[in-house]
DNA sequence: CGCTGGATCTCGTTA
DNA sequence: TAACGAGGTCCAGCG
């Protein structure tokens, strides 16, 4: 294990540290985390999370950058506690405070990671969109596509096309069919069947996988369930192929 | 450092892997994340996170509880790509996958981290409530305690007192006074205008600490601004002395 | 830079 | 259990 002076030096690296500890933070609002053992996570931005065994991607409590983080010797009342190290983090615009006291270190150790190239979102959906606007007879035959993000006064629907008898048809696209892209869709076809110009407009509920409850929920209000072959769109689609 | 398997059956512990990885995930979206060094964090209920050295406390990728996760070895055609591992967590529920596929383990730790007994927040607003409550003169002198939590249609205004002259008050406490603070107490005041009983009330913004935006937008309104002394108000009221 | 809306939101409370 | 609202929200996109 390295020397606390030596890591405290090393910048772009992450320290993780498992430690019996409590932590008090003053912010927005104040907060107590009893004495336990627990994960603290140090970026090398400054930033601290204390992570427990548990609870989703939040941590029990953290600091967000910019912030700067000073790990010093206890008082001797602290000491006294059995408290044997303390870190302050501080962040100076909004003079939030947060303290952790370790008690006992058990595991420490630090992680040079480099620079992360970030994710990528592939847009599922999006790309449904595009690929139904070109293949616009997965709706039927006959239909024809008026546009794609169709504006309505409460946002825009995925799809409006028209069947083969020219009648209107709105189509809301979705990777997973659940009851609020329902929901939602029945919102657009409410107010699109007030326009004269419209009416009456059918609705199509496109999804690669509908739930039973959500079909259900259409199929009572007349919106027609429809599920999409994401996979063979793609392949009559020659424009790319890449997939993990 | 322990065998694999060992650790697998390890429970109530949170294990730590530095690795060179790259990460696919397909639920409500798809992402991927290219190959890079980056912290895996498995929790004992078999939810992982995926953290680089950056951001703030949100992982770049995760899955949530309840999920399982199977770690294997790699096909032929993995191995040739160089990947030593691949983890592939679930989400029976809502089909969600993700894919961890390791080139190279650079650290590897378990620690049984116990439960953990919960943060308690403080509630110092609630805290400056009552002792506002209690201490109603803060307000000015003659001043009279109507009631705390007082409900209006659009919900609970922190305190109703009246002044000396026996007109309406209307106060909204808050820990630090944002913009936000002002326009909520808006509400309420206009609200409460409407009302022949009340009518007309004043307002009155109470904060151990008020951002200047907030005060200008407070008095263009009309509504007083008033700086609370939390400690010194904690000292009037001997019922408690807790502070770290 | 600040503002706005969405989120694999998370997290609590309430009906 | 579901629905609703708030968050120390985080985060990207846009003016």
């Amino acid at each position: 294990m390295p020397e606390r002076g030596e890591r405290r030096r090393r910048l772009g690296a992450v320290r993780l540290v498992i430690a019996r500890c409590s932590v008090d933070y003053a912010g927005r609002l104040s907060a107590h985390l009893p004495l336990a053992t627990r994960l603290l996570m140090v970026k090398s931005d400054g930033s601290l999370l204390v992570h427990s065994d548990g609870g989703s991607y939040k941590p029990l409590n953290w600091m967000s950058p910019p912030c700067t983080i000073t790990m010093g010797d206890p008082s001797d009342e602290q000491a006294e506690a059995g408290i044997a190290e303390v870190w302050k983090v501080t962040q100076k615009k909004t003079d939030d405070v947060l303290v952790v006291s370790i008690y006992e270190i058990l595991h420490d150790s630090a992680h040079d990671l480099g620079i992360d190239p970030g994710l990528q979102k592939d847009g599922v959906e999006a790309h449904l969109q595009k690929l139904m606007a070109e293949q616009i007879d997965v709706l039927g035959e006959g239909h024809t596509l008026v546009r794609r993000e169709y504006m309505t006064a409460i946002g825009p629907v995925d799809i409006l096309a028209r069947d083969a008898q020219g009648g209107a048809v709105a189509v809301e696209i979705k990777r997973r069919g659940d009851i609020d892209g329902v929901e939602q869709l029945t919102r657009y076809l409410e107010l699109m069947n007030r326009d004269p110009h419209l009416k009456p407009v059918a609705g199509v509920f496109a999804a690669q996988e509908i739930k039973p409850q959500a079909r259900t929920l259409a199929e009572d209000r007349g919106i027609r369930c429809l599920l999409l072959d994401y996979d063979a769109m793609r392949g009559l689609d020659d424009s790319d192929s890449r997939l993990f």
